[in-house]
RNA sequence: GGAGAGAUGGCUGAGCGGUUGAAAGCACUGGUCUUGAAAACCAGCAUGGGUUUAUAGCCCAUCCAGGGUUCGAAUCCCUGUCUCUCCGCCA
C-alpha cells in the first residue's frame, strides 16, 4: 500500500509516477473520497468529544451525589446524529481503502521506462552457451528418452500443467533443493525455515497477492477463505506481519523451499509443453526484512546470491531490470535471472529479486524501532527466487544432455546424487 | 468432535460500568552518584488517526475481532477467532 499521506500531499506526482507503469489513477475519485473523509471524520470526532465530555460530567455529578439529570436529555439528543456520521464515515473509509488497496506501488527511479518485457534492460552476461556438436533436445524429448519425465500421467492424475518425475530425475530434483538450501543457509547467512503451504486471506493482503490477483490462486472449499500459497514469499513475509522487529536482529534472512500453487489463469497456450509453466512446481525463496535504508544493498546481494547458484551450477544466464511496464504489482524495482535453455535457443526467467520497499510492510504493519527516533517505523521487504526448482531441473537437462538423451550431473550436485556421474 | 479456562502496553501482570490510556514489575531512555561499570535513587517511556508548517498543542480511536446494552464499557450480553487443560480420534 502506498502511504496515504504521500497521496494527500501529492497527488499529481503520484498519479504521474504511476502512469510510468501504465496505471492510470482516478485523482478525481481520490480526491472526492479524501475530502469527504476529511469532513466525515473531523464532524464525528468532534461529537464523539461532545458526548464524552457530558458523559464525564454525568459521572462527576454522580460521584457528588448530584442530580445529573439534565445532562441525559444533552447527551442523548447527540447520539443519532453520532450513529449517522459514524456510518457514513465507515462507508467512506471503506471505499478509500478499496482505492487504495489496488493501487500498485511506485518505481524506483533507476527503473527504465518501458511498456512490456520487449523493454527490459539487460545489464549483465555470465557464461557461454555450450556449443553441441549434435542436435539438442528439449527437456520434454530428453525426459521421454531416459523415460523419467511424465506428462500423460499427471493429466491422468489431475490434469494438464502437472508432471510426474521418476528414477534419476526426481533425484535431480531433490538433489537441487538441498543444494539449494544448503548453500544460502551455510554461505549467504539466511535462517531455514519451513512454513505453512495454505494461508489465510490476511496474509495474501500483506504481500499484495490479494485482493486483486485472486484469480491466479487456488482458493480451499473450506469453512475459512484459504489458499495454496503462490510463492513462499507469502508465508515467509508473513513472519513478521504485525511484529516490531529488534533492531538488533536486522537483516533477517530467510530461505524457504516450498511448493507453489498457481492457477495460470490468464495464460492458456503459453508455455503449454513442458515444465516450464505448472501449476504446482517447487521453488526455494530468499526474503530479508531489513532497515529502510539497506533495502537495495539488500537487493543487490539477494541477487548475487541466486546468480551464485546459476554460476556453480555452470549454467549460462543474464540479469535485465524489468522495465517500468513489466515490474509487478507489489515491486518498486525487480531484476529476473534468465537461465539459457537450448532447447528453446532462449534465456527465460528462472528467478525474480525484487525490492518492494515498504508497500508490502505497510499492508502487513510490520515495523522495526529505529534506535535513532525510538519509533516504530515500517520495514522494507527484499525477496527472490533463489532458484525456482523446476525451471532449474529443465536448464540441468537441456544445458547438461548428451547425445545419446543421457544427463551429466553437475559437478556441485554430485554429493548430493550418490556420486552419480550420469542419468540415464 | 466433546467439556472447561483464558486473551490487557515491547514482555510479565492488576483492574467494584463513571477523570483508567489503563496499577505494579521487567525491559528501555535520560539524570544523580562513581575513576569507570554495577547497584541504589529520581524522572521519562503505548500505538494508530485527525487537525496543523510542526516529531508543539488540541482532539478521536484502540485492553483478540465484530456486533449489542448504556448518558457512559477493559469491565455486562451475543457471535467469531485464537491459546491452554482434560477426553475422543489420528500421521
Amino acid at each position: 500500500m502506498l502511504d496515504p499521506k504521500l497521496l494527500r500531499n501529492d497527488l499529481q506526482n503520484c498519479a504521474e509516477r504511476l502512469a510510468r507503469r501504465g496505471y492510470t489513477l482516478d485523482t478525481a475519485l481520490f480526491e472526492k473520497l479524501e475530502s469527504q473523509r476529511k469532513q466525515l471524520q473531523v464532524d464525528t470526532q468532534q461529537l464523539q468529544s461532545e458526548r464524552n465530555a457530558k458523559s464525564k460530567a454525568i459521572g462527576q455529578a454522580k460521584a457528588k451525589g448530584e442530580d445529573a439529570a439534565e445532562f441525559f436529555a444533552a447527551v442523548s439528543a447527540l447520539g443519532d446524529r453520532l450513529k449517522a456520521n459514524e456510518e457514513k464515515l465507515v462507508q467512506v473509509q471503506r471505499e478509500l481503502n478499496d482505492l487504495l488497496m489496488s493501487l500498485p506501488n511506485l518505481l524506483h527511479e533507476s527503473v527504465p521506462d518501458g511498456r512490456d518485457e520487449e523493454d527490459n534492460l539487460e545489464i549483465r552476461r555470465w557464461g557461454e552457451p555450450r556449443k553441441f556438436d549434435f542436435e539438442v533436445r528439449d527437456h520434454v524429448d530428453l525426459g521421454e528418452a531416459t523415460g523419467l519425465l511424465d506428462f500423460e500421467t499427471a493429466v491422468k492424475i489431475t490434469g494438464s500443467r502437472f508432471a510426474v518425475m521418476s528414477g534419476g530425475i526426481a533425484r535431480l530434483h531433490r538433489a537441487l533443493i538441498q543444494f539449494m538450501l544448503d548453500l544460502h543457509s551455510q554461505e549467504h547467512g539466511y535462517t531455514e525455515t519451513c512454513v505453512p503451504y495454505i494461508v489465510n486471506a490476511d496474509s495474501l493482503r500483506g504481500t499484495g497477492q490479494l485482493p486483486k490477483f485472486e484469480d491466479d490462486l487456488f482458493k480451499l472449499r473450506h469453512e475459512h477463505d484459504l489458499y495454496l500459497i503462490p510463492t513462499a514469499e507469502v508465508p515467509v513475509t508473513n513472519i513478521v506481519r504485525d511484529v516490531i522487529v529488534d533492531h538488533n536482529d536486522m537483516p533477517r534472512k530467510f530461505v524457504c523451499h516450498t511448493p507453489c500453487f498457481r492457477s495460470e489463469a490468464g495464460s492458456y497456450g503459453k508455455d503449454t509443453r513442458g515444465m516450464i509453466r505448472q501449476h504446482q512446481f517447487e521453488k526455494v525463496e530468499m526474503v530479508q526484512i531489513v532497515r529502510p535504508q539497506d533495502s537495495y544493498a539488500a537487493l543487490e546481494e539477494l541477487t548475487a546470491h541466486a546468480e551464485e547458484v546459476l554460476k556453480r551450477l555452470q549454467l549460462p544466464y543474464r540479469v535485465v531490470t524489468l522495465c517500468a511496464g513489466d515490474v509487478g504489482f507489489s515491486s518498486a524495482k525487480t531484476y529476473d535471472l534468465e537461465v539459457w535453455l537450448p532447447g528453446q535457443q532462449a534465456y527465460r526467467e528462472i528467478s525474480s529479486c525484487s525490492n518492494f520497499e515498504d508497500f508490502q510492510a505497510r499492508r502487513m504493519k510490520a515495523r522495526w524501532r529505529n534506535p535513532d527516533t525510538a519509533k516504530p517505523e515500517l520495514v522494507h521487504t527484499v525477496n527472490g527466487s533463489g532458484l525456482a526448482i523446476g525451471r532449474t531441473l529443465v536448464a540441468v537437462l537441456e544445458n547438461y544432455q548428451n547425445e545419446d538423451g543421457s544427463i551429466m550431473v553437475p559437478e556441485v550436485l554430485k554429493s548430493y546424487m550418490d556420486s552419480r556421474r550420469s542419468i540415464q
